[in-house]
RNA sequence: GCGCCCGUAGCUCAAUUGGACAGAGCAUUGGACUACGAAUCCAAAGGUUGCAGGUUCGAGUCCUGCCGGGCGCGCCA
């Protein structure tokens, strides 16, 4: 909170020293070295090249106007010109205060102003069990919604179910041709068919559900199979992410984009604005023109569309008739070729660069031993995401996927991370606010009445204390810059430097103790930082136990 | 061949988007419970940030060229 404090100061002092340059972009920092002070801004280096002064030069103009705020103890120049400002005690315990009064809505911010924001992810496709790899999609995204939902923007979060084209088809072929071998006839299973063990388990539904299947028509008898897949799947989808507390709003299925019109309406659009053309009978978009590598195909030489053509017109209802300001895309990072393509499309009909934004999760591979293993839907190897959640439970799984940024790809060794739960960071956390719910178990069962808001918090004094309510103080600045990023591992990183800080404080002081009035005021601190704690937690969608 | 992502301590990852002496966890070694929970704490050790140039007050971060890994590059989905 107090960064955002020292940047609109030194924003006002740069307005009124330097107006032509007022909107130059500058950093406020917590240094890394605490010698350097509380935090550090570099606006005096920042504007070294655009006035004729030495940075110090500037720096020490700053530093005069800005050392008369009350909150600041001591403003210095240091180094080649950074400014470095040493924040009053009091501010933080004042804060501290604050949040114990406010409750909840000391934790929102508004940065989204009431923007509706859709959030697209998991998004797997209907033809199997969710493994390991979609549920660092799952973890993602639900924290992303989470965090976006906290920080003022309206969110909707949907899974967008490919119901729709060829591979449904196989989808029900492979289901067809198991039950015909369940009932003994001898086929040979395609190649590019969906070699999961599951399927055999909807083919054994299927065959009980439609007595007569293998009497109807193949292509019926595919559909009847298809059909059905879809239903169960899906079915087995939906209590996967439940259980792995990822909520959805929406269910939205590409086959209705068809049935309503959206499709043939969007092309008629580009047609008129001139950006599709025929060729060799298919109907190509001119995705060239607005960044692509080349042009793409919306409808196929045989009528069919392609996806593109269903994912055009998905994003155009989401931009222009569902109304959504900003849509974040949760894709894996296999499907990276395909941003250009959409963001071109969308770029033809209007739409804004920076109101889409693409999130690639990089891939998930298994660890088996040293030797490392791509998960296929397609060829059955996988781990499923149910799985590993029985075993080693969701607040583990989802605390790993959200301490690695989406970008780098990950490595899963299931037999470690089930060898190792006890180890896992999460508890660490999760230990912290157990451990003060404890403290005030105990402090009841003496008799003990916590005063909150009438503790006298001067008496906080040491300097494991300060590093708290320092840590308390700038939890909001760590939720605006992973919600400007999207970027959730930033609070996980947060929570456990939080949770260190405590459980150092913790080990070296008494909380219950004879000084009721120090009592009372460090009873209050553990309130505050458990409260952060278990707000930090809820945004990445793990528990905050009283107990463990 | 072209494009995107990654390469940081033995392992898994950070580094406030160009900031000051590159930091955590795990693993290793040594220490700390007759007081609120030891799922904890303290300490030690661990690095030419893949390599070579360049840009500037300042580079793990940006540019160029290599090396290594992953993923894409269809009238597939």
């Amino acid at each position: 909170m107090i960064k955002r404090i020292i940047r609109s100061k030194v924003k006002e002092v740069l307005e009124s020293l330097y107006p032509e340059h007022k909107d130059t972009f500058f950093e406020v920092e917590i240094p890394k070295n605490e010698a350097f002070g509380d935090y550090s801004t570099n606006v005096a280096l920042v504007l070294k090249g655009k006035v004729g002064k030495s940075p110090r030069e500037i720096a020490q103009s700053f530093s005069e106007m800005l050392s008369q705020e009350e909150n600041f103890s001591k403003v210095e120049i240091a180094g080649p010109g950074f400014i470095n400002f040493w924040i009053a005690e009091e501010f933080y315990r004042k804060n501290l205060k604050d949040l114990l009064k406010k409750g909840d809505e000391f934790f929102k911010l508004d940065l989204g102003r009431g923007q509706k924001v859709l959030v697209e992810f998991v998004s797997a496709n209907p033809t199997g069990p969710l493994h390991i790899g979609h549920g660092r999609g799952a973890a993602y995204g639900d924290s992303i919604a989470r965090i976006l939902s906290q920080t003022g923007f309206s969110v909707v979060r949907e899974y967008y179910i490919n119901d729709q084209g060829t591979q449904m088809h196989t989808l029900g072929k492979s289901v067809y041709l198991r039950a015909k071998e369940l009932v003994g006839e001898k086929i040979e299973f395609p190649e590019d068919g969906y070699q999961g063990a599951y399927i055999y388990d909807i083919a054994k539904l299927a065959l009980e559900r439609y007595p007569n299947l293998l009497s109807v028509s193949e292509d019926e008898a595919i559909a009847l199979c298809r059909d059905l897949a879809v239903e169960v799947i899906l079915e087995d989808i939906r209590m996967d992410l439940e259980k792995f507390r990822a909520h959805f709003d929406s269910w939205y299925s590409e086959r209705s984009l068809f049935e309503r019109g959206v499709v043939a309406r969007v092309l008629r659009l580009l047609e008129e604005k001139g950006l599709i053309y025929e060729k060799d009978s298919a109907l190509w978009f001119r995705a060239k023109d607005f960044g692509d590598e080349k042009d793409r195909v919306l409808r196929k030489s045989t009528g069919d569309y392609t996806y593109f053509a269903s994912d055009i017109a998905y994003h155009y209802e989401k931009f222009f008739e569902r109304g959504f300001d900003l849509c974040v895309n949760l894709w894996g990072a296999d499907h990276h070729g395909y941003v250009p393509r959409l963001k071109s499309a969308m770029k033809a009909l209007g739409v804004p660069e920076e109101k889409l934004r693409v999130i690639l999760i990089q891939m998930v591979n298994l660890l088996e031993g040293t030797e490392l293993k791509s998960m296929s839907t397609r060829r059955g190897e996988f781990v499923e995401l149910k799985e590993l959640i029985s075993e080693v439970g969701t607040d583990a799984v989802r605390f790993i996927f959200l301490s690695r940024s989406s970008d780098s790809s990950l490595d899963f060794d299931v037999e470690l991370t089930k060898k190792q739960s006890q180890e896992n960071p999460v508890y660490y956390v999760q230990y912290a606010h157990a451990r003060i719910c404890s403290v005030f178990a105990k402090a009841e069962e003496k008799g003990i009445k916590p005063n909150f808001l009438e503790a006298n918090l001067a008496l906080l004094q040491e300097k494991e204390e300060l590093k708290l309510l320092k840590l308390i103080d700038s939890f909001d600045d760590v939720l605006e810059s992973s919600a400007l990023q999207l970027a959730p591992y930033k609070i996980t990183y947060y929570l456990m430097d939080l949770a260190s800080a405590f459980h150092d404080y913790y080990t070296k002081y008494r909380i219950i103790q004879d000084d009721t009035e120090l009592m009372q005021a460090r009873l209050a601190l553990c309130e505050g930082v458990r409260r952060v704690l278990k707000h930090g937690l809820e945004l990445l969608g793990v528990s905050a136990p009283e107990k463990m």
